[in-house]
RNA sequence: GACCUCGUAGCUCAGCUGGAUAGAGCAACUGCCUUCUAAGCAGUAGGUCACAGGUUCGAAUCCUGUCGGGGUCGCCA
């Protein structure tokens, strides 16, 4: 029984029989530490049943509760605030009962349901940055709340393995790249195929220089009808805006016209058609590049801690939603252009209209994200799919879901948008081109080799073997690094500062990891013993009840982090279950105690409170550690 | 231009389904290691919750407007 659901019923039928019918549901919340309690009702809203003043009101509540509920043990008033004490020999009845709980922490709300977290979905043409560490750590965590909540989890990755970007490293790898591999240069296969496709940057940012300036300048003539009038158009706007944003706006959009009417580009594009097409030639290359890729992928992945159970690539997908689109327009869904094209009109629901196939009969974007929408629930038969993708996504993700709703598909209620935020520098948004990305293989190592340097200097590590203490300086960086970035809500945008280094002090994952060992110390000293058999003491100290109270919250809190789909919760949760027990832990000692009663039943707050922090740092995908 | 989103301490963030005196960490300053790990604990200082209205017993939280940051509105993905 639920202590909180207890506590309400008691109240409810408490004004039932003070003041007769009471209709609103009871609403308790956590008493605010600056006054005696534990749970605190709030009578406001009931002056008009009881036509009391709010003090008389809650004494009144008081009283009856005191007589008649045996798990209150006391309460105080303030102003309309009830605030209600309970009984501790229920927090030593939750401790006697969970101290060993092996399972405590996983609930059931998502019993005999299944759910899809799709992640990671690199492109195959560069190394993974901070943006993709920051998805990547967030499925995981996504993931593994689903899982702890109840729910059976498929973990899938959509490889986004084709299109023009890849062509572009392979382009520059053909013209530049003297049959480099990465065994030849030592090279990750990652890092490689992103180190051609900034060499195509540049070299087709060298190779259209002259032609921007004479664009910008209207000396431009580009080659075809369509694309003259399009330059003549925004050149035009160009010369009458005003505003910055729009002027650098309009520049852009010149200086892409003509990239994409460069030799460098049209080499490209055509290998795009070649590819498609199946030329052999291009189909190897793309496979002996994009291995590559995978297995510098496979290494950053495994570091991180990521896996998938669910492979899906572009290049096998980007065909299907066509026949979707077939059913859509039979059924008037969708409607189709004088051009061919074929669109949905979304204005009565506050959007656009929207293109979901070219004129061609070639697919775009939505058209494929449609098809593997149905190709997930049929795949998985799965009652929810969840998209772990960048906010900059929204409208997308809007419509696609509307799409599916119209097209009927009864899954379409089950999809949702983990909308994250960017991480931003100090500097503004990360940018490939200006090479401001903050590379993510870089970023582990750094925080693993900080790890070492800090634990060398506190030196507490002797005894540790080498491969003991390699395993715990990349413990303690990964999860220096895994819980900055979990900590900060999901859907908000970060700040990363690469100037400052990330703290191992105060708010971290070695804050939490340290009193996790701290525990273990003391679990080694007392050993294997009748601690574990002996009763529990009854008569708690405050600091001992605070500490048990905070345990005994847990539960809710990976539902809500569920619900909400954020592990910001779980973090702030850990942090907060670390620091009480840190006090607790100063407040009253553990080993030295002389009752035995008393002993013991610290070792078991002790024990419980290590397992919960295992627990919650584990939804994290951060490991614990035994000595630091 | 339209729509979405954010604005809380010097910095990074909690709190947001309305409740009491707005909380942490970092940075600064003070204390606490002959007693279970000081990557810790206790304390000082630091706030016009962007601004202005509104809703009500009560607003950081809900509504409207203004200002500021970011994003989207591609037959790119």
């Amino acid at each position: 029984m639920n202590l909180e659901q207890a506590l309400s019923d008691h109240i409810a039928s408490a004004i039932e029989t003070l003041y007769g019918s009471n209709t609103q549901p009871v609403k308790l919340e956590r008493t605010n530490p600056d006054f005696a309690g534990d749970y605190t009702f709030v009578v406001f809203p009931l002056l008009r049943l009881s036509k009391s003043t709010p003090e008389a009101t809650a004494n009144a509540i008081g009283e009856s509760l005191k007589e008649n509920a045996p798990i209150v043990s006391d309460f105080n008033v303030v102003k309309g605030f009830l605030n209600i004490v309970l009984n501790t020999q229920i927090y030593a009845d939750f401790l006697k009962d969970n101290w060993n709980n092996a399972s405590f922490g996983q609930t059931s709300i998502g019993k005999g349901k299944k759910v899809m977290v799709e992640y990671s979905s690199p492109n195959t043409n560069k190394p993974l940055h901070l943006g993709h560490v920051r998805n990547n750590l967030l499925g995981v965590s996504v993931a593994n709340l689903y899982k702890t909540a109840g729910y059976d989890v498929v973990m899938a990755n959509l490889v986004n393995d084709r299109g023009i970007h890849i062509c572009k490293s392979m382009i520059a790898w053909q013209k530049f790249g003297n049959g480099e591999t990465p065994e030849s240069t030592g090279m990750k296969g990652d890092h490689l195929v992103g180190k051609y496709y900034v060499i195509f940057e540049n070299a087709l940012r060298e190779e259209t220089l002259p032609t921007i300036e004479s664009a910008l300048t209207g000396n431009w003539t580009p080659e075809g009808d369509i694309a003259q009038t399009k330059y003549a158009a925004i050149y035009g706007q160009l010369q009458q805006a005003t505003e910055e944003k729009q002027i650098s706006k309009l520049k852009d959009d010149i200086k892409e016209l003509v990239r994409n009417q460069s030799p460098l580009m049209r080499e490209t594009q055509q290998m795009l058609r070649d590819w498609e097409a199946g030329l052999p030639e291009v189909i190897s290359l793309w496979q002996t590049m994009n291995a590559w890729v995978y297995s510098g992928f496979e290494k950053t992945y495994a570091r991180l801690g990521v896996s998938f159970d669910q492979y899906y690539y572009e290049s096998n997908t980007y065909k299907l939603g066509k026949d979707v689109v077939d059913e859509g327009l039979q059924s008037g869904v969708f409607y189709r252009k004088a051009d061919g094209s074929v669109w949905i009109d979304l204005r009565e629901d506050g959007l656009d209209e929207k293109l979901v196939l070219r004129g061609d009969g070639t697919s775009v974007y939505i058209t494929q994200d449609i098809g593997t929408a149905d190709l997930k629930f049929q795949q998985h038969q799965v009652d929810q799919s969840i998209y772990v993708v960048g906010n900059e996504q929204d409208y997308h993700f809007k419509v696609l879901f509307l799409i599916m709703k119209k097209l009927g598909r009864p899954f379409a209620n089950g999809m949702h948008h983990l909308s994250y935020g960017m991480v931003d520098l100090p500097s503004g948004k990360m940018k490939s081109r200006e090479g401001t990305v903050v590379d993510a293989d870089d970023l582990v190592q750094e925080m693993v080799d900080e790890a070492k340097a800090k634990t060398i200097e506190l030196g507490k590590t002797e005894g540790l073997s080498e491969s003991e203490l390699n395993h715990l300086y990349e413990s303690l960086g990964l999860s220096a690094l895994k819980f900055f970035i979990l900590k900060v809500d999901p859907r908000k945008r970060m700040l990363f500062n690469p100037q400052e280094s990330i703290d191992f002090q105060g708010d971290t994952g070695p804050f939490i990891q340290y009193t996790y060992a701290r525990i273990q110390s003391i679990l080694r000293s007392a050993g294997e013993g009748d601690w574990q058999t002996s009763e529990i003491n009854s008569a708690l100290l405050p600091m001992e009840i605070e500490t048990i109270q905070t345990l005994y919250r847990y539960p809710e809190e990976v539902n809500k982090a569920c619900n909400e789909s954020s592990p910001a919760v779980i973090c702030q949760y850990a942090i907060d279950l670390a620091r009480t027990f840190n006090r607790f832990y100063n407040e009253c000692h553990i080993m030295r105690e002389t009752d035995p009663i008393v002993k013991n039943t610290r070792l078991k707050l002790a024990y419980h409170t290590a397992h919960t922090l295992k627990h919650a740092l584990g939804l994290l995908g951060i490991e614990v550690v035994e000595r630091m």
